[in-house]
RNA sequence: GCCGAAGUGGCGGAAUGGCAGACGCGGCGGUCUCAAAAACCGUUGGGGUAACACCCGUGUGGGUUCGAAUCCCACCUUCGGCACCA
């Protein structure tokens, strides 16, 4: 067996169309993308006052340019959804458009000297074209397209909103710097502390940038979550990433000095066990407390040894600890006690207040640090005594480590070496010094958030611009509402060296100032692409409104989302920037909603060796599966390949299978269309011979069972039902009634047609029927139908099968438990142990539990 | 490292407290054919048996339960995210 027999090579990619019975794909897609093109049938306006509104959402794609299968699945799960909810008689809007700007564009700009503009647009076409032969079934008179004017000019109305009520704000933040290239590189272009053009090593460089101010929204972020109909493992994901903890500032005086260092901890109950303290290396106060002194050159290289490491070596708690001793003291509030300052790369200066009291005897990271440099650790709190109702057994464990000094405790205990408060219970300690602090005017009870505030400049040119002028006299000016959108030049050179693109721009740099109109500068940073992906939800109803960037009566009709659809790795940026911003034009009075998507499906990603299908790598294109086997056949197969919401490795393994289901539909339905009785519903209940029985319970079971894996996007499983009601049409069709063919060719084809619109239209259409089955309602079931006359059950002893036995499906318990204490083979494997309790499931099982 | 998931036949997967392996691929056997392909029918977890019986089996180790792939604890492996890829 060789490889190119399981997964088809390109050059095999000949249409499977060979034979005159199989599923000519070719000529019923290109018949049906005119008829829908000519009938308008996804104009969101053609179901108007149909039903309620449905807004079905999936996240919009990057343009790369070329569709990969992780976007078919993305979009083909959100497809069936949305087709779905039109045959359940909603109204529904389900756009598409482009997350046009960002870094790829500016990346082939440099490599290929074509502008990014024009880049865009090629790409976009491309897909555009991609996906309409896919059948999504977007209405394109609503497309958007985030990097065109019409577009950003409301993104950059929306940063001016923030602005106005205080929600933008500008401070110094760190950028990875490629010294070589002299410009900021993004994450992704830094590959093993270098640049990834020119591999010189990468340093950081302070800029002063724009911020908006989430973290003011971290406690509306949490407490929204419980109206959300999300998956929990999401919501866990953004709690943890807001990070909430509570605890206390406490302000320690600078030795000899009137300065202050405030510090947050989460146990201010060990403040009487503080040794040292930790300012983060980066942290302001530090060149001060340096300066002139020896250590001065060893902080310097410290930090430029840090900037080079990433976000994730430097938060590691497997780093070796690290610091430098500072020569300076700290004056403890509680007991007036000098400690000694250091700096060490275990503290970060993003989170709290960038300074830690170190706590060695009771905080873990302290403590390896104080055995490490020799530093003293003091008890505070005693653990109690009896630990032996802990359930968990952490308490115990925690306490072996402290025995055998391998590690701090860090639960809870009675006070020790704390002045007055010695003996008071630590949890009550905690609440009682806060207070103690507070009236001392040393430091205060507290929440501190692990979510920072949101950095948006970025020193780019295919972005937004940010709108704002800097005017000799006037100072920071924002650029009057009616002068948007501030354009991008296009006099540019793309050179991938230089602080930022548009400060190289004759024409963009200056302005006249809107206050005094003398000459101002331009900020010359556009605006991270979150932003614009952050409201583009709100833009989509009204798409071709220029004069507002949406009305309430749209918002109000469409929004919040009723299906949002998109991937796990948004779980915490995308998904917590756009619940920021809908939050924020809430409190604007700009729209009625605060949370923008009711109900969030996160499908799993597709791999190919170990490794995400993405924009830049690893893309695995659909063309060739398309060219061979159709649309409909790749839609299902990318849907059977697991269950949509658990990443799959890709293969085409299964897709033969795929293909031979459709043609087993195709030839059934066209071979026996003449027995097609339009008026079935009115005769199929006088079908009842044993083949009518058992085709029409197989017809209402998959019904079912279809439309309940519908309602839970399990479209996989939904697939293999209806597999099996065509097994059973192979069968039993030939044999059963003319009518009750017709009901199972009807629902057949409507449960179809979500998965593969181009054969649903042709053979709805074969049937008779004038409209598209894309309006068709879909099908119900009666549950009686469903249940058959007997069942079979399972007799257990101790848990272990002994036999099976047919009974019929209304048997009562008593009858069913005696059956089982009758059955030889239950007998022979009871022995001589009598039955000492007996446990009937109704429908399934007796189990005979036994015992000397 | 931290946060969040996932681990079931040769392969993709089904079953979310009650018959493990639905459905599909692949394999094997058959019908049709000069032959093949296609199509259709049957069969297919491992051990064991002439055939049954029976035993084993859902990453590893423990636990809860009459009963565990499913719930709990610990561990291992793989994947996603970690704030400038989007």
């Amino acid at each position: 067996m060789t490889d190119t027999a399981i997964h088809p090579a390109p050059e095999r990619s000949e249409p499977r169309t060979d034979r005159d019975d199989r599923y000519p794909f070719a000529r019923v897609e290109a018949a049906w993308r005119q008829q829908w093109a000519e009938r308008r049938t996804y104009a969101t306006d053609r179901a108007e006052g149909r039903g309620e509104p449905f807004y079905a959402l999936e996240m919009f794609p990057y343009p790369s340019g070329d569709l990969h299968w992780g976007h078919v699945r993305n979009y083909t799960i959100g497809d069936v959804a949305a087709r779905y909810q039109v045959m359940k008689g909603r109204q529904v809007l389900h756009p598409m458009g482009w997350d046009a700007f960002g870094l790829p564009a500016e990346n082939a700009a440099i490599q290929n000297n074509v502008h990014p503009a024009e880049w865009t647009q090629r790409n976009i076409a491309r897909m555009r074209d991609q996906f309409s032969r896919m059948a999504f079934s977007y209405d394109w008179s609503k497309e958007i397209n985030t990097a065109s004017p019409e577009y950003y000019r409301w993104t950059q109305w929306i940063f001016l909103q923030l602005y106005n009520a205080g929600l933008a704000y500008k401070k110094n933040a760190a950028v990875n710097w490629c010294p070589s290239c002299e410009t900021a590189l993004a994450n992704e272009q830094v590959v093993a502390g270098a640049c990834e053009r020119c591999e010189t090593p990468v340093t950081k460089k302070m800029l002063s940038q724009w911020y908006f101010a989430i973290t003011k929204y971290a406690d509306r972020l949490l407490d929204g979550h419980a109206a959300l109909d999300w998956p929990e493992d999401i919501i866990t994901m953004q709690k943890n990433w807001i990070g909430r903890s509570t605890g206390a500032e406490v302000r320690f005086r600078l030795d000899g000095s009137d300065e202050d260092i405030p510090v947050f901890t989460t146990r201010p109950d060990t403040l009487f066990g503080v040794t040292y303290m930790v300012l983060a290396p980066e942290h302001p106060l530090v060149d001060q407390l340096v300066k002139g002194k020896p250590q001065a050159k060893q902080v310097a290289e410290f930090r430029e040894r840090l900037a080079r490491q990433t976000e994730i070596e430097r938060t590691s708690t497997e780093a070796p600890k690290e610091g430098i001793e500072l020569d300076a003291y700290a004056i403890n509030p509680v007991n007036n006690q000098a400690v000694p300052i250091w700096i060490a790369n275990y503290v970060l200066l993003e989170y709290g207040t960038g300074a830690v009291m170190a706590v060695p005897a009771h905080d873990q990271r302290d403590y390896e640090f104080a055995q490490q440099y020799g530093l003293p650790i003091l008890d505070v709190i005693q653990p109690p005594q009896d630990t032996s109702e802990d359930p968990t057994g952490q308490g115990r464990r925690n306490i072996e480590a402290i025995d055998a000094m391998e590690a701090a405790y860090i639960g809870p205990g009675t006070m020790v070496n704390s002045g007055e408060f010695t003996g008071m219970p630590s949890e009550e300690f905690k609440r009682v010094i806060a207070e103690w602090l507070e009236e001392r005017g040393k430091g205060r009870a507290t929440v501190n958030y692990r979510l920072r505030d949101w950095l948006l400049s970025r020193q780019r040119y295919w972005g937004a611009p940010i709108p704002i002028l800097y005017c000799p006299s006037c100072g920071e000016v924002p650029v009057p509402e009616d002068q948007l959108p501030v354009e991008l030049p296009t006099d540019i050179e793309f050179t991938g060296k230089g602080e930022s693109p548009l400060a190289s721009s004759p024409t963009f740099t200056t302005a006249p100032c809107p206050k005094c109109n003398g000459t101002a500068k331009r900020d010359t940073d556009t605006m991270d692409t979150f932003v614009d992906s952050s409201w583009y939800f709100l833009r989509y109803p009204n798409a071709n409104d220029s004069g507002e960037p949406w009305t309430r009566r749209a918002v109000n009709k469409w929004l919040p989302v009723d299906q949002y659809i998109g991937g796990r790795e948004h779980a915490t940026m995308h998904l917590i920037y756009a619940r920021f911003l809908t939050m924020a034009l809430h409190d604007l009075e700009l729209v009625s909603i605060e949370e923008p998507f009711q109900k969030l499906f996160n499908q799993g990603i597709i791999y190919k060796g170990g490794k995400k299908l993405s924009k830049r790598h690893n893309a695995i294109p659909p063309d060739a599966t398309c060219d061979r086997y159709g649309v409909d056949t790749a839609r299902i197969h990318v849907l059977f390949l697991a269950p949509p919401a658990e990443s799959a490795e890709w293969s085409e393994e299964t897709i033969e299978g795929t293909w031979r289901f459709l043609n087993r539909i195709w030839r059934h339905v066209n071979a026996t269309a003449h027995r097609y009785a339009p008026d079935w519903e009115s005769k199929v209940n006088d079908a009842a011979s044993d083949a009518d029985k058992s085709v029409r319970r197989k017809v209402h079971q998959t019904v079912q069972r279809v439309t309940e894996d519908m309602e839970r996007l399990h479209y996989n499983t939904s697939i293999s039902a209806m597999m099996e009601m065509v097994n059973e049409l192979y069968q039993n069709g030939e044999k059963c009634s003319d009518a009750a063919w017709s009901e199972a060719a009807d629902r057949l084809i409507r449960m179809l047609a979500p998965f593969a619109p181009y054969m649903g239209e042709e053979l709805w259409a074969k049937l008779g029927h004038e409209e598209e089955v894309y309006f068709a309602a879909w099908p119900s079931f009666d549950p009686a139908l469903t249940v058959a006359d007997e069942i079979e059950v399972v007799f257990q002893v101790n848990g272990k099968v002994r036999d099976r036995a047919q009974v019929p499906a209304d048997i009562s318990r008593e009858a069913l438990e005696a059956l089982a204490r009758e059955n030889e083979k239950v007998k022979a494997g009871l022995g001589d142990l009598s039955v000492k309790k007996v446990i009937v499931v109704p429908g399934k099982l007796v189990n005979l539990v036994v015992g000397k």
